[in-house]
DNA sequence: ACGCTGACTATTA
DNA sequence: CTAATAGCCAGCG
C-alpha cells in the first residue's frame, strides 16, 4: 500500500465529506483527530480552498469551537451558510448553531481513532 | 528561498 | 470576567 500521499488538508476534505446531514463538527475536532490540535487554522484554510472541488465539500457543516459560523462570508452569500444549515435541519441563530453540542458530530469515530 | 497570511484553539496575565 | 499571545501547517507573493 502506498504511503500517505494525502496531505493534511486532503484528509480534512475526506472527513468533512463524511459529515452526515443535520450534523456539524469543529475545526479543532478534525485537526485533533489528525494528530495536530493546533492545526485548526489549516482546517479552516482548507475549507476556503474547497470552493470548486469535486465532490463539493460541505464546509457549512464545519464551524468553530463555539458553533459560530465564522466562514459564512466565504460562501456565495453572507447568509448562504446559515440557509444551507437550516435546510438540513440545523437551527442557526445570530450566526451561531443552535444546540450545537447536540448535533456535534465527532469525525474521530468515522476515521477510526 | 524567505516571510506573511489565514473560516482556530488554548493558555496566561 | 476579558484581552493578548503563542502554536499550528501549508499555500502564495
Amino acid at each position: 500500500m502506498p504511503e500517505k500521499d494525502f496531505t493534511f488538508f486532503e484528509d480534512v476534505y475526506a472527513i468533512v465529506r463524511l459529515i452526515p446531514e443535520g450534523r456539524v463538527t469543529t475545526y479543532g475536532a478534525i485537526a485533533a483527530c489528525l494528530g495536530s490540535r493546533g492545526a485548526s487554522r489549516m482546517v479552516g484554510w482548507a475549507m476556503n480552498r474547497s470552493h470548486g472541488m469535486s465532490p463539493p465539500v460541505p464546509a457549512h457543516r464545519v464551524v468553530n469551537r463555539n458553533g459560530l459560523l465564522t466562514g459564512k462570508m466565504m460562501f456565495d452569500g453572507p447568509d448562504a451558510m446559515r440557509k444551507l444549515l437550516e435546510a438540513e435541519g440545523v437551527n442557526v441563530t445570530d450566526d451561531k448553531v443552535t444546540d450545537f453540542q447536540k448535533i456535534f458530530w465527532d469525525p474521530c469515530i468515522e476515521i477510526g481513532i
